[in-house]
DNA sequence: TAGATTGTTAATCGATTAACAATC
DNA sequence: TAGATTGTTAATCGATTAACAATC
């Protein structure tokens, strides 16, 4: 688990070499500055200091500032972070500036509650495909989105170039929907189902933990 | 910010003074742990290794057996955990062993979807209140739960031991719906809205990302 | 100029890991 | 017994923090 981003001294511009990765606390932690900046820009901010990110994201003023000045003099002194130019900056650096496809698993209430969201839309990515098992719901609207039969799977993975799958299904249809992505070859599952999920080692599954979240938090904020 | 719980060496049987904390990477692990041991519970497991554990929560396995040997010796050489008496000891040390009342904001596609799920049920949290400004949607019935004019709020906060909130509401709606926790004394938010949220210090707010996390995968899994 | 905030250093603390004896 | 897995050590690495000069 060799940290290639090191710890700042010989980068001074933006090196992030060819095969080099970054730390897993690194890139979560740019992924965050992002969710946070994304908003920030929304709202019609235009700058932000590391003040206000660590305020929105819990995480401490100066490791934001450490995390971002390996990258780059990307700041202002006096003024803070031009949002616009960050955004483009973390992007670069995670590599994710592009479009990145979804197909989405169930069109019960949570799946039409995330298909009718931007939550996924204003970071890039595109819900291309809505699936369901229901004959019931099969042929249905939602938004611009018409919900097919799962069996078209494979088909569409290859032709819509979809590189992650969001599972809102209930819980005993999760893990049958997964085997199904695995076989089409997609490796990027999020789950909000609790389901635990069987997949091979190169596929890569976030599960939704709204309760354990809350746990954490009430542990500090009751106790 | 010291870590109360040491790194283990006075501490062998169950030691958490009272007064003491957790350190946050703790709290937030143990959390984690919890998550996966009660969906194994729900399906039947009995026991389960560090190794298991490992996969689920994408947290390494020494890690955990060290996590968990700071409070005890949970595990049988061999065998693994008993998951039943885990769970019990892990919600011990995170003093969040009871019930805790939810206040539920929006009754849309998502609140309906919320309030269906036994997401939050199976850690101890109870849905006791679903509220909406819609004056369409007052009355009606979700589950258990009829839907009430937020103009209840205040009151059902102390009436109803209400601890968190959660809000799925639309996103230029939660900040005054958070005003209003607030001013209740509610200091647990949980946001699924995209939402920037200002707050006072010792108010906590999770704002749930899925695109964040994605992003996270996309750069270890696509790149 | 005065105030604010970055970029960076240096010091400390916690997380991570491999390895393995203990033991079920 | 043989195999599996915990509990624990020791060593390393990354995260965290305070502090402050640089500079907008």
């Amino acid at each position: 688990m060799a940290n290639p981003t090191g710890s700042g001294q010989e980068e001074n511009s933006l090196l992030i070499a060819e095969g080099e990765r970054l730390s897993l606390g690194v890139a979560a932690r740019l992924s965050r500055y992002l969710q946070v900046l994304t908003q920030a820009r929304k709202m019609g901010r235009e700058t932000i200091s590391s003040q206000e990110l660590s305020e929105y994201t819990h995480i401490n003023p100066t490791q934001i500032r450490r995390d971002l000045s390996g990258f780059g003099k990307f700041g202002k002194r006096g003024v803070g972070y031009r949002i616009e130019f960050l955004v483009e900056e973390i992007r670069k650096i995670l590599r994710t500036a592009g479009h990145h496809n979804i197909a989405l698993f169930g069109a019960g209430k949570l799946g039409e509650a995330i298909a009718n969201s931007d939550v996924f839309a204003d970071h890039g990515f595109e819900i291309v495909a809505l699936f369901d098992v229901d004959p019931a719901r099969i042929g249905k609207k939602v938004g611009a989105l018409t919900v097919r039969d799962i069996s078209g799977l494979k088909e569409a993975v290859k032709l819509d170039q979809i590189v992650v799958g969001v599972l809102a299904v209930p819980s005993a249809a999760a893990q049958s929907v997964t085997d199904g992505l695995v076989e089409a070859g997609v490796t990027v599952i999020f789950n909000y189902t609790e389901q635990l999920l069987q997949v091979p080692p190169e596929v890569n599954v976030h599960t939704s933990s709204p309760a354990a979240d809350l746990l954490y938090a009430l542990y500090f904020y009751l106790s």
